[in-house]
DNA sequence: AAATGTGCGGAATACGTTTTCCCGATCACC
DNA sequence: GGTGATCGGGAAAACGTATTCCGCACATTT
């Protein structure tokens, strides 16, 4: 036992199986992996006690180059710890392990450079399908190189799906921001409200602007006065900071308050509550995507409901489907609760 | 222009690059990824051009194979939609972002036979790094099939390193549950609470027994009585549930109230004041792991810090260190909230 | 019984890289 | 100017699998 190597033990191959049945690794590839062709029963049950008595596990990337494709879908997301994308990713995950596909994540941490940087790198994978979801900005610079890529990636054979993002040339699952928004507000009015704040990000940020546009366009024609706009950022932070900023201007004249996404919301809730200002009894306030916070919070946030889950799920199945650029909108739903209850006329 | 292809085009491969740049395959291969050879410089620069005007990308499993090594680490998880791994993800993503490294993720969802499905295919990937996180149940038949597994992947040169799992023959990296809870007991002692109620889950599941027997070890010696114990889910559900069979039995004798994990405590909140009785005030609740939702609740929930996304890090950086299997322990941390205010002294 | 088909095993090739090995050219040194 | 060393280029082997192609044995038809 002398010089006996201790290290790295290779794992079993194809060839080991075979020269362990008895039988060439061709007959022990078909026997496998059911090809097109027959094996005789007594040379596949051979075949196949042999990989189960040395363990044996194809190598997937052999596979992957013998074949010329994968069974891997690639999703990039800005940030796993985000409720919004995580479970995005959920419903993703969910949909591939159906179709026996694995996935692999990237964060590109809302840095479009880091962006484009991981669709490039991914090709190398030569994943079936690329799923983007929440790119942060819409119509700047690297947005056109990044279509770029994509469309290349789409010419030599891989599916393109697109989330939260209109108007390119793939596959895309929207969420109706705006339809959502607009019912937000209707549902507002229907309550007795009349004067509003909204605390949105910046114009840049795509679904923050939708969801602004939809409320505003709820609003209209119902004789309201102009919602008194405020810009902040997309976080819980953010939130909290502009309910100062709105306090200290002065809030009499507001009834309620509607944030673009739950986060910014219940930071507001807590900014005004700081400032002894009693959310749902004071104000109403709203928010928008039906976080699972959002039941907990007390009082607990009106919101719109997003289906994310299920956005993920719909990107894979399209994905899969064969329609090239197929635009699936998700609807969302108006969720009323404690945080603004009916107003008394006055 | 008749008979035209315009399907799939086969991405450039490095074969065209050297082509395009008049030289051999090899020197291409040099060229791009510096190897211990050394590349003419009026070549290398030439194949560099090449590349960059094919968008040669190189094809990542053909490297694979070649080398016999991948640069992808495998991750393994419960639900990524649960913030608690997603943010232990968001770490292992990060440190390996440093590293140069492709996290691949699989969600096992809570079954054991699963999880053990998704290791064995996981070895197939040939990945450098395998990192389990929450494997839901010890001591169980299937546990030992899936260190077997592990075992055989590790000495097949791969590296293991386990998330809140201990006692294992592997690297793994622990939270420390056990004193976390002492401490967070005898702070509630501290604050003058002296009768509680434990919300926990299933025996089996380690990280609600470790936070249950901590719990118990802090109030030893206080002279106070046996907490009342409750078995629920782990989940947000299982504490309302659990909460409103407190109620039924009569809470009249409960202080305060300890949930194994914050969500549970988050439930349970929402199920007591469901009931008539508003924790903070009348009744004193704490969980565990001060996920982000703990400070937007209202009261503000006490609990115990856990340091998630450096769980992740450090489970990374552990599978990159070379002690094959060291104990990282990560140290918690008490935060009192609103949700038990001081008690006045009976 | 010859001709034709059919079922199945195996050798060989392909996939896209990396790496080893060989070989010619240039250089340094005596 | 010869000898050896160094440098860098290219041919070819290797990685582990899928698949094409060839050939053999056997069954079916005429």
């Amino acid at each position: 036992m002398i010089g006996m190597d201790d290290g790295p033990k290779a794992p079993p191959t194809l060839h080991d199986v075979a020269r362990e049945a008895g039988v060439s690794i061709a007959t022990a590839s078909r026997a496998l992996n059911g090809s097109s062709r027959n094996v005789r029963s007594e040379n596949a049950s051979r075949v196949r006690a042999a990989a189960a008595k040395l363990d044996y596990e194809p190598h997937l990337s052999a596979q992957a180059i013998a074949k010329g494709s994968t069974r891997t879908v690639a999703l990039v997301v800005r940030d796993v710890a985000d409720p919004y994308f995580s479970s995005i990713a959920a419903g993703v995950t969910q949909a591939a392990q159906e179709c026996r596909l694995i996935v692999t994540m990237a964060v590109a941490g809302g840095s479009p450079e880091r962006e484009l940087e991981i669709v490039r790198t991914l090709r190398g994978r030569r994943p079936r399908v690329i799923i983007v979801a929440g790119s942060r900005v819409d119509g700047s610079g690297t947005r056109g190189t990044l279509v770029e890529e994509l469309t290349e990636y789409r010419t030599a054979g891989g599916r393109v799906v697109l989330i939260s993002q209109r108007d390119l040339p793939f596959g895309t699952v929207t969420i109706d921001n705006r339809g959502g928004a607009e019912r937000l507000a209707r549902a507002l009015l229907a309550a007795g409200y009349r004067r509003f704040a909204v605390l949105h990000a910046q114009e840049r940020i795509r679904t923050s602007r939708e969801r602004h546009d939809g409320f505003l366009a709820g609003l209209r024609h119902a004789g309201v006065p102009e919602p008194l706009a405020i810009e902040t950022g997309f976080t819980r932070a953010g939130g909290y900071e502009a309910a100062r900023r709105l306090v200290e201007r002065g809030v009499a004249d507001v009834e309620a308050v509607f944030a673009v996404n739950d986060v910014m919301a219940i930071g507001a809730m807590t900014g005004l509550r700081d400032a002894g200002i009693v959310p749902g009894r004071d104000i109403g306030v709203a928010g928008f995507d039906d976080i699972d916070a959002a039941v907990d919070v007390v009082p607990a946030l009106t919101t719109v409901a997003v289906p994310l889950r299920e956005a993920g799920l719909t990107a894979m199945r399209l994905a899969l489907s064969d329609e090239e650029t197929a635009d699936h909108s998700l609807p969302t739903n108006v969720v009323l609760r404690e945080s603004t209850p009916p107003r008394p006329p006055t």
